[in-house]
DNA sequence: CGCGGTTTTGAGAATCCTCAAAACCAGTGG
DNA sequence: CCACTGGTTTTGAGGATTCTCAAAACCGCG
């Protein structure tokens, strides 16, 4: 049954219990108790076409979702319709929490590919924290790692050089998304284009093309089937003076 | 009892029921339970110098602080020691929380000014969470409000022109200082130097210094003792393109 | 084959940077 | 009271980075 806007709002396929998130080594186990609690919560998937807005700043939605699969990202217009893209979310993600939790949106969300969702109800957080301090607790660790990956974003637009700046959004990218399995045979394929990169460092999108060709002429990544190919991770840790990820386990609401 | 790197760790002065903050139109009304809590949880106070190094990147600190008075700013270092400004800090926001909730820090804080931070320890957030879901809630929207702010930022580093950023700023800084009543007379000091701008705006020092010249020969702004007064803030947000903040209320820790 | 979206290239211009030095200013000690 | 000091602001100048405008090339898809 597709709705508008690309989407369909469809009876749940996994059970939360079957999770095919859940097993991966980056995210803590829960307790028995708590899963049921989650997949209670849990009303529904919603399919979003490539290219569909899943939430828009101004808007009030009684919704709150999780990426079960695919790519999308966040971000602001200027009133003049500059953009800045302000991060990309990934299966594990969670979408949505700071409208469900302070009211309007302040970002919209649109998805990068096709992309399924766990849709849960704004309305049943309080009694998530009600009932569940551990998730509770989790929630707001959740949102302390958005905030902290905008900390290393902004640090990045404000004082990296263009090179160096693309240089650490791809190994940024590539990082997270290795630790939810989303490398295919072995090399990631992000499915991004070059002005999705320029809206996100600060940049034109002629100058981006000129960083990235330089990545490319170095052999760090390649560019193609419309996307971004890491070929050498290390090395562009190494260009952008990034450390990597902080390796602990997380929660999956 | 003054102790190293210029702190003073007092018995505390304010009990948290007659908080100076509290009563605030800006701040919610906290229930008596909520508040008994607080004051239970809050281990005394802390006196911090102007120039002091509250929290620093890589610490595992056992403490959260809430600003009772002064300001102070977070901060990310490059490896060869360019700074980025992530966000500033006054009276009523709450320090330290990533580290609290994730381990260790992952920025640092220095004062602006001389400065009084209630101190909490890191442990009690968990039965904080347990016994009082709401204030576990709050703490989410504490967390909230920081990414948002952060999602602001970057959208001004990323696509504002220099000086569209610069009114940004500072329209935004006065902006929060004035709900939470730091306008004296009636103009705001803000304790910066054009440094600070520079490190926060992602600009040169020398460039930051021109841009602001244009804003005070527009007489937007004027540049004394030390730090930045706001003459006309419709103006600076007209020219930065900026809504001005929501302005709901919002739970004080 | 034609079309829309994406990537690439070139060229001149604006923005922003670095280097360097001077001016200014509050506080300190002689 | 004045000289000295360190921090901050200001100015100038040349240069690097990044931008805009414009057009071409490329590419998957109907």
């Amino acid at each position: 049954m597709p709705g508008q806007n690309g989407r369909a709002f469809a009876r749940r396929q996994y059970p939360c219990e079957n999770c095919p998130l859940r097993p991966l080594p980056v995210f803590r186990e829960f307790e028995k108790k708590e899963l049921a609690f989650i997949s209670n919560f849990k009303k529904g998937e919603l399919a979003v076409d490539k290219g569909a807005t899943v939430l828009v700043e101004g808007s009030h939605s009684a919704h709150l979702y999780t990426v079960l699969s695919g790519w999308a990202f966040r971000y602001k217009l200027l009133p003049d319709g500059r953009r800045q893209i302000l991060n990309y979310l990934m299966p594990g993600d969670l979408i949505g929490l700071q409208g469900s939790v302070m009211g309007e949106m302040q970002h919209s969300v649109e998805a990068l590919s096709p992309m399924l969702l766990c849709v849960f109800e704004r309305d049943n957080l309080h009694e998530l924290y009600r009932n569940h301090p551990g998730l509770g607790y989790d929630i707001t660790w959740i949102a302390s790692r958005e905030e902290r990956m905008l900390d290393e974003n902004l640090l990045s637009v404000g004082r990296r050089s263009a090179i160096e700046r693309a240089a650490y959004l791809i190994a940024f990218i590539a990082s997270r998304a290795k630790v939810v399995g989303l490398n295919g045979k072995q090399s990631i394929q992000i499915p991004i284009t070059q002005q999705h990169v320029a809206d996100t460092l600060g940049l034109s999108l002629v100058h981006t093309n000129k960083t990235i060709r330089k990545l490319i002429d170095r052999k760090l990544i390649v560019w193609r089937d419309g996307g971004c190919e890491v070929v050498d991770n290390e090395a562009l840790k190494l260009l952008a003076g990034w450390e990597g990820l902080g390796e602990g386990r997380r929660p999956l609401i």
